[in-house]
DNA sequence: GCCAACGTTGGC
DNA sequence: GCCAACGTTGGC
């Protein structure tokens, strides 16, 4: 089970819309990094939702209920199906916390500014479990 | 709204 | 295959 975390913009797609409709395929994802880190998506892992204008802040958590496929209307694009798992409370992990911490500087997060889906280390997840906010 | 940092495109 | 021009993302 991996941890992956998945960038949108509250103005288009929000943790909001997530939780009123339960699932939804995340889509529109061509950048070709990205795609690969899609790719690796798999039943059961899950997803840290971060919204990346107002406040750039982690705000929620979803999970891969099917394995990632292309995306039959775009050949450079894949798929991925999520459903809601929960909302965090507020206030929300931001962005500018995780840089404070210093500790997760190898985060693509922090590293890797424009990636907008990635794996999340091991030691940001820990540090989530210490927080309460995953299992 | 601005702009830095990147990614993509297309002419050569 | 290089690189200039252009487009996009996302933080501020």
């Amino acid at each position: 089970m991996t941890y992956f975390l998945a960038k949108t913009d509250p103005d288009t797609y929000s943790i909001e819309n997530l939780k009123r409709e339960g699932a939804t395929t995340w889509n529109g994802v061509r950048n070709p990094q990205a795609v690969q880190v899609l790719k690796a998506m798999k039943k059961g892992d899950r997803v840290l939702i971060y919204h990346s204008q107002g406040q750039s802040a982690i705000v929620g958590l979803a999970r891969v209920i099917g394995n990632s496929r292309p995306d039959p209307a775009d050949a450079k694009s894949w798929l991925v199906d999520l459903k809601f798992q929960k909302k965090f409370p507020e206030p929300y992990i931001t962005l500018s916390e995780v840089k404070q911490s210093k500790k997760f500087d190898a985060f693509a997060l922090i590293k890797q500014g424009r990636l907008s889906i990635m794996e999340v280390p091991a030691p940001f997840i820990t540090w989530l479990k210490q927080k309460g906010l995953v299992i």
